[in-house]
DNA sequence: GTACTATTTGATAACATTACCAATTAATCA
DNA sequence: TGATTAATTGGTAATGTTATCAAATAGTAC
């Protein structure tokens, strides 16, 4: 297998997570410290603190130091573009749920 | 956490490995055979055919029986419109390697 | 220096994913 | 019927991911 799809394939694991999805959310419009993203994704801070740096590590968000505080930031703005599709897909799946349940 | 989020995740986790997304590449412009799609990914046919349920699963590819072959088809084309921005973010990481390469 | 706050890291247990080989199903055809 | 081909499924061991709690780091202020 060409390294090319395993690369590929790693952003996609990044963002193969709900909280690392709430956090992409959190921080699309303008960064935000780690306290405020621990807030908007109600999860414990150590977890959060992991998803970032994966998120990080695989150059979807980026990181900058002021003081005590932490603030990322997307990397990758195109990234936003995805949600529209998998939104699709979503939705389509909830259909095909809904049409199975009148069956019954 | 919002269910959504999860329901999102789901489909970035179905992309998120080497083989499935050379199969998705594989499907993308006309449908093909689970033969084909072997021959294409170069992995085991009983590995290929979980990639194949998982991905159908996801809503990603529909499948059709034809005799003693099955097709597969992209569902949802906009997905190829992900590769373009994923690509970005591995340019991205590359030359960031590249840099520090320099470095040493 | 101590105290305080924000964030990350270590250790670990629970859980999920993957690849492999053998066995199975399903369709076709002689 | 049995043989052949295409594809899937069962079992399993190896590997990877996640959440949690405690401990550690790093910056600020006194």
């Amino acid at each position: 297998m060409e390294k090319i799809y395993s690369l590929r394939a790693e952003i996609f694991k990044a963002l193969s997570h709900p909280i690392r999805l709430k956090i992409v959310e959190c921080v699309s419009k303008e960064e935000k410290s780690v306290g405020e993203i621990v807030k908007y994704v109600e999860a414990e801070a150590s977890n959060v603190s992991r998803h970032l740096a994966l998120l990080r590590k695989a150059g979807i968000l980026s990181d900058r130091k002021e003081g005590l505080n932490i603030y990322y930031c997307l990397e990758i703005p195109c990234v936003m573009e995805f949600f529209s599709c998998v939104n699709k897909v979503v939705k389509t799946r909830l259909e095909l749920n809904r049409d199975m349940l009148k069956k019954i």
